[in-house]
DNA sequence: CAAAATAGCGTACACGTGTTCGCTGAATTT
DNA sequence: AAATTCAGCGAACACGTGTACGCTATTTTG
């Protein structure tokens, strides 16, 4: 009657599959097609189970993009700590937030494509999951802006709302893109987030007067 | 053998089936589903022919799916070219390109739907004719940075770049949105070039001393 | 050790899809 | 008036899809 011993050797063996499933799942992501039109039994081939396997899992394909949207959140928290440990180490804040985040986006394509690329699509508690992530990375933003820097709330707000649709926005452009490309757009990601930033400034100094 | 005549009764009526088919895309289109998901016989249905008739007037659906993001980028330089026109009438250029801009999305949420939801997806093809028409944009911007205010190559391209990704992420945010919410948005939007604009303006002055 | 539970499989079904082919009737050309 | 073109149709095909059902082999429980 007890059942959710998480060591048997059967509830590992399903955690595993669970793992295939989600991983494949990814997998696919990162090819052409998006969530939406993304379909179990190729899911489940590519996780070398039947298709009809896949329920012993998941109830639907749409519990499990809520599961990947959650597991996408965690890791993007686990970025943020990242960034954080290595600004206060020294450093640019906007050159080590950018450069981590394009690093987090080149290794974690898929995950990443399903934030920006579902963002319109899907049903809609997937896309109202994806819009709390991103709302996230803002406010964290905006925060810092108001505590660090002085701002006032409104202009904190109009910047980091700017800097995060600049930033993503050239996240999104390093998805089929070499090395080199995407160091590229790096840096030129960072000079147009110090022309907001000098903006900001300038708009500063201007209300002050 | 000659038969381009766009009159005739018969090559009118072609003409108003294929506008039947585009338009019949587009209204699915601002349903739920992105366009790598929509089938060529909802389509047809919708359009009141037979499947198979679809393929006198496409040779695929990504033959329409190309055909919908050109008429886009078409018409909507069309309306930036106008607005320019009116802001050599006076008014700001900001304002007024971003109040057309966004009156432009807000009664033709499908096209716009399309341009940015499929920036990721579907086939090489259309995702570069996506991607022409946003790079279209951008050196008409770029363009205009440089000629009538003067500014170098770079920063212009710099400029250009980020306002884009500004404006565009904004547009995409008035999707699900009340009319008084995309009022919003607009001048939050507007204020954000803004605050652009006037870093761009700081950082010439710092390269000029 | 016997009994219950269950992850995974194979078969089967109904349905939606893209695409081929040959036909028809009306517009167009000769 | 006769011949030609061609937009649109219906039938048919091969295939991919989600899902229901019953079975098996193995682990877990009693």
């Amino acid at each position: 009657m007890a059942k959710q011993a998480t060591n048997g050797i059967r509830a590992q063996q399903k955690e595993k599959t669970r793992r295939a499933l989600i991983d494949a799942a990814m997998n696919q992501l990162s090819a052409e097609t998006g969530f939406s039109s993304l379909s179990l039994r190729e899911v489940a081939r590519e996780a070398n189970i039947a298709p009809t396997s896949f329920y012993r899992h998941f109830r639907n394909m749409d519990e499990l993009g809520l599961t990947l949207v959650d597991e996408c959140g965690l890791t993007l928290r686990q970025l943020l700590r990242q960034a954080r440990q290595r600004i206060e180490k020294g450093g640019s804040i906007i050159r080590v937030s950018i450069e981590t985040f394009m690093q987090y986006v080149a290794s974690n394509t898929a995950i990443f494509r399903l934030l920006l690329q579902e963002r319109t699509g899907c049903s809609r508690e997937f896309r109202s999951a994806v819009e709390r992530e991103l709302e996230h990375f803002k406010a964290e933003l905006e925060e810092y802006l108001v505590m660090e820097q002085g701002f006032t709330h409104e202009l904190a707000a109009l910047q980091s709302d700017a800097i995060v649709k600049i930033v993503f926005s050239a996240g999104a452009d390093c998805f089929d893109v070499s090395d080199d490309e995407r160091r590229q757009i790096t840096e030129a990601t960072i000079q147009q987030v110090r022309l907001v930033a000098r903006g900001a400034e300038a708009t500063r100094r201007l209300a002050q007067t």
